[in-house]
DNA sequence: ATTATGACGGAAG
DNA sequence: GCTTCCGCCATAA
């Protein structure tokens, strides 16, 4: 769970990842359902920026219209990510990690 | 022990 | 782009 919360607090501003790929990166591949529930249990004054995670298709996972899913979308336009109807384009968005900074930041 | 339920993912039609 | 279906896995009932 820690490991999740530390690749998920990586994610820059401006910049979305996957449920998945967090799970792939914290060394837990297939695991995409579990970072779900690590992002919702995650203490708030940890102030993790858990809206720069989305679904691999690029869309949000929460229910349309929902008020998490009217929250994410304001706080990822506020950074500067384009959200239209839930979807945001993972070609100009989506963080592309620096190997050598990932090796250098991650305790495992 | 069995079933249901997700802030998921990927393939198929 | 849909939608459906199935695999996945931790948790709760």
């Amino acid at each position: 769970m820690e490991k999740i919360w530390l690749i998920v607090s990586m994610i820059p501003e401006g910049c979305v990842s996957s449920y998945g790929k967090v799970a792939d990166l914290a060394g837990l591949p297939g695991r995409a359902r579990y970072v779900s529930k690590a992002l919702k249990s995650a203490p708030q004054e940890m102030n993790l920026p858990w809206f720069r995670v989305i679904n691999s298709q690029g869309r949000l996972s929460f229910k349309e219209n929902s008020q998490p899913y009217q929250i994410q979308t304001e706080l990822l336009r506020l950074e500067g990510v384009e959200v239209n109807r839930g979807k945001i384009r993972l070609k100009e968005f989506e963080w592309k990690p620096d190997i050598a900074t990932l090796v250098l930041q991650l305790p495992f």
